[in-house]
DNA sequence: AGCCACACGC
DNA sequence: GACGTACGTGTGGCTG
């Protein structure tokens, strides 16, 4: 087969690993964060890529040539900081341990090494692969060279081709140097031409292009400054160019020949990763676990010491358990473990009363699922005391929580994983019950060991009043939300899909005809090239892989042919089709009834989502799509769907948080908030609030609640980004404790590495110090906005849980379906439904005592329509 | 099977 | 100056 070159820019890749990863020390003290990540992203490219050549290349010192050329050269870089500087001896030791050549040559960098090998690989007929996270070696791509860019973090990978680069900037490859000889580059400090920056120097490249073509043309350049700095600089220019260049000739003294990796052995990297305390990469090197070796013995249910801490581990085919095959039940005392055959759960009279019995405090590893499993099977567990991932999400909700290997191998343990038990895609299937049943038996024991340690640690951050008094609770709150599931009325789908289909063949045949061809309007792609190459639209907006038909791009079409109008309406419409009114029918089931699954250990601010359907995005914003809602009644006649919504809850949450006290006012004089915003941005009276200008205060305030940026608020309000900016200093600027708020919580970020809600609820923010401005900008407003949407889902959730609760000591039959982020939705007889709105409504205001009122509006319907 | 573009909600 | 800009889920197209 071919043979594939990979090449690494070492230093390069030594600072992105250690900026992107927290400062790792292993017990000896060494800082490890750099060798890590390095690690990480050998073992991924060796699988991803299986190369057969590969070379690391180093900067050799501090002078090179190109020293000589330009004195300043990647002057005033800040100084490697000794955390990191001490860690390079280890990365090479790393290289070597994965039998991988590493190359440095005196007077050159790491990118003529890069490019000369490249040349010559390329020259040999090799495939060569170049990974870095600098932007220089982008110039090196060709046909047989791609560059791969390390974006966030260290194995997030962007891919550069000579497309890539084209599309991006109208011209290939081999023109980047000339675009750093006019626009130079801060973090080399080539200097380029002054008052040229990336836009300016596009332009003269695609009308000239070379830097030598740009300076014989002097005098054909418009605008006088533009001119004069050219004329100016020419030399600055040249010189930028030459410093740009990388030397694809440089004195080597490895051949390509030598970069062949060989079969090796890996006693080195053991070792290294030993010491290093690799944990992880040592479990995953010293082969996966096999049965034998962690096979639990298998004990009989009657031998299991029932009195005092166990755990219990049910699980099901894939992953719905709502309606999937159930698996066994495993049980363990701490010392023994038993399994027992999903059927005989129930009849196992001692076995049902243990888990029947409140008393009895059992450790689970998905409460929710726990719950609904056993329920099917009749049986009602009682006394869940812990559920190792909800604590595994509260301590890190970047956690993402598959199986119980996943959360034994953030504790530093490895073991099997579902994936290896079950296989997986359309291999999947339920082994025999010997290595199911040690694997069951297996997951019990482990999930035993693990809850002790996470209580620990909950308990260190303090978060354990956040796991037992309110998502555990809540677990089983929407486990019979779950399994109540929403009752759709089939055939009200049903004439919506007719009269809709009736529509869409309108608007399609009417496409066609404007298009003068039949294509598929569902096709960006074919959409892309009838609009902007056929009928020669203006192109608005690039994606990566070709034209942009978005909807801000057809907007901006519209009234410049009638395609588009008919475009528009047929988006709206056949999403509508899909995704709602046929894909819903697809989910009722025999009860007539959707039953959603919400993921608890998801979204990272600590809100609830949705699958199976997603009932969070039924459409609400457009009474074409609202209609959807008809369809979602009550199950029962004389019942109605009540809808409870928490008004303005984050913004509430915000000036509670920053106790500002114009906003508070606001809140408690029940002024418009969006109309107090506008006052205060614009400076006017309550009077002189006009639509337009509430309009633009209330993108502002959505803009603080989502924590978008300038750039985002540009785009919603169609804009420029100053202009957004703006907005945003005047809106801090009227709310002054909102921007104290917002400066603090950076630094606390910075200070905690996370930032909390009220109910301290975490959320670690890494980036919040990388001098990545894109990174940092993000984790910026990631803390800013994390407390107020993390709290708000706090508030709704503990108000579900004190709703579960109080509902039991009264006569309400309500019950409760769905929750969307700030409002619930129940359904309850019609007589109760006037004493039950009050009853919700005290519930919910009083979850949690803030500073300013919360306030609940609802509405009840034949229909969740009809509940607005 | 996995990625992309797009669109829905909050 | 900028690598790309609230989150999450589902759909259809396309590619390998």
């Amino acid at each position: 087969m071919s043979e594939k070159l990979i090449l690494i820019d070492g230093n390069s890749l030594a600072f992105r690993a250690f900026y992107a990863l927290p400062l790792l020390k292993n017990s000896a003290g060494i800082h490890t964060n750099a060798v890590y990540g390095f690690t990480l992203l050998l073992e991924k490219i060796i699988k991803d890529e299986q190369p057969t050549h590969f070379l690391v290349a180093f900067d050799a010192g501090k002078t090179t040539f190109r020293h000589e050329t330009y004195q300043d050269y990647k002057g005033g870089r800040q100084k490697t900081p000794q955390e990191l500087s001490e860690q390079f001896p280890y990365i090479r030791k790393l290289v070597e341990a994965y039998h991988i050549k590493h190359y440095e040559l005196p007077n050159y960098e790491a990118d003529d090494i890069i490019g000369t090998l490249s040349k010559e690989a390329t020259a040999n007929g090799m495939k060569t692969i170049i990974i870095t996270g600098d932007r220089d070696l982008t110039q090196l791509v060709n046909e047989h060279v791609s560059v791969y860019y390390t974006k966030k973090g260290v194995t997030d990978i962007d891919h550069y081709t000579p497309e890539f680069v084209r599309d991006k900037y109208g011209f290939g490859p081999e023109k980047i140097v000339d675009l750093k000889g006019l626009m130079g580059d801060t973090s080399d400090n080539i200097p380029g031409v002054p008052g040229i920056g990336e836009k300016t120097a596009v332009k003269l490249l695609l009308e000239y292009g070379t830097v030598e073509e740009v300076i014989a043309h002097l005098d054909d350049i418009k605008g006088k400054k533009l001119h004069e700095n050219l004329t100016n600089h020419q030399a600055d220019a040249l010189m930028s160019k030459e410093l740009a260049t990388i030397n694809q000739d440089a004195p080597l003294a490895i051949t390509l020949a030598e970069t062949k990796l060989t079969d090796a052995t890996n006693d080195k990297k053991v070792e290294l990763f030993r010491s290093l305390e690799f944990k992880q990469l040592l479990g995953n090197i010293e082969t996966a676990p096999r049965a034998e070796e962690t096979a639990v013995e298998l004990s009989s249910i009657e031998e299991i010491d029932l009195t005092g801490r166990t755990s219990v581990f049910i699980d099901c085919f894939k992953d719905n358990y709502l309606k999937n095959e159930i698996l066994p039940l495993a049980v363990s005392d701490g010392r023994k473990v038993a399994v027992v055959a999903c059927d005989a759960v129930a009849a196992h009279e001692a076995l049902a009363n243990y888990l029947m019995d409140p008393s009895k405090p059992k450790v689970v590893y998905d409460a929710k699922k726990t719950t609904v499993l056993l329920n099917r099977l009749g049986v009602e567990i009682k006394g869940i005391a812990f559920d190792i991932t909800l604590a595994s999400y509260l301590l890190d909700p970047s956690n993402t929580i598959i199986d119980v290997a996943e959360i034994a191998r953030l504790e530093g343990k490895s073991l099997a994983t579902n994936d290896q038990i079950f296989g997986k895609g359309a291999k999947m299937a339920v082994p025999s019950d010997d290595i199911l049943h040690g694997y069951f038996a297996q997951q019990a024991a482990v999930v035993l060991e693990l809850a002790g340690l996470l209580k620990a640690k909950l308990e260190g951050n303090e978060q354990l009043a956040l796991h037992d008094e309110l998502e555990l609770p809540l677990a089983l709150v929407l486990a019979k939300m779950e399994m109540q599931g929403i009752t759709v009325n089939k055939e009200e789908l049903v004439t919506m899909q007719q009269e809709l289909q009736g529509r869409l063949d309108t608007l399609i045949a009417a496409i066609h005809a404007h298009a003068g061809q039949e294509f598929n309007i569902n096709s960006p792609k074919q959409l892309g090239v009838v609009l902007f190459e056929e009928l020669q639209l203006p192109i608005i907006k690039k994606t990566k892989t070709g034209y942009s038909t978005a909807v801000d791009v057809l907007e901006a079409l519209q009234g410049k042919h009638p395609i588009i109008d008919d475009i528009l309406i047929y988006r709206q419409l056949s999403k509508l089709q899909s995704t709602y009114v046929e894909g819903l029918q697809k989910m009722i089931g025999e009860d007539g009834k959707i039953h959603t699954r919400f993921n608890q250990v998801l979204a990272q601010t600590g809100r609830l989502s949705s699958v199976d359907p997603n009932l969070q995005n039924i459409p609400v914003r457009l009474d074409e799509g609202r209609k959807i809602r008809k369809a979602f009644t009550a199950s029962r006649p004389g019942w109605v769907i009540f809808a409870a919504d928490y008004s303005q809850i984050e913004l509430r949450v915000l000036a509670h948080i920053t106790g500002d006290e114009r906003m508070s006012d606001a809140f408690i004089q029940g002024t418009d908030i969006h109309t107090k915003t506008a006052m205060e941005v614009f400076g006017v009276a309550k009077d002189d609030v006009t639509a337009n200008m509430r309009r633009q205060a209330k993108a502002v305030n959505f803009g603080i609640v989502y924590g978008i940026s300038d750039y985002g608020l540009s785009q919603s309000l169609g804009i420029t980004r100053k202009a957004a900016q703006k907005f945003i200093d005047d809106y801090l600027a009227s709310f002054p404790d909102v921007k104290q708020y917002m400066d603090d919580i950076i630094q606390q970020a910075k200070q905690d590495g996370y930032v909390a809600t009220l109910m301290k609820r975490r959320r670690y923010i890494p980036d919040i110090s990388s001098r990545n401005f894109n990174l940092r900008g993000f984790a910026e407003r990631t803390a800013m906005n994390t407390p107020i949407q993390g709290s708000a889902a706090d508030i709704i959730k503990l108000a579900m849980v004190n709703y579960d609760k109080a509902v039991q000591d009264t006569d309400f039959s309500a019950e409760l379906l769905l929750q969307v982020h700030d409002e619930l939705i129940f359904e309850v007889p019609e007589e109760e439904v006037e004493a039950f709105s009050l009853f919700v409504k005290d519930i919910m205001e009083h979850a949690l005592k803030l500073d300013v009122p919360l306030l609940v509006e609802s509405d009840y319907g034949k229909s969740w329509y009809d509940a607005k």
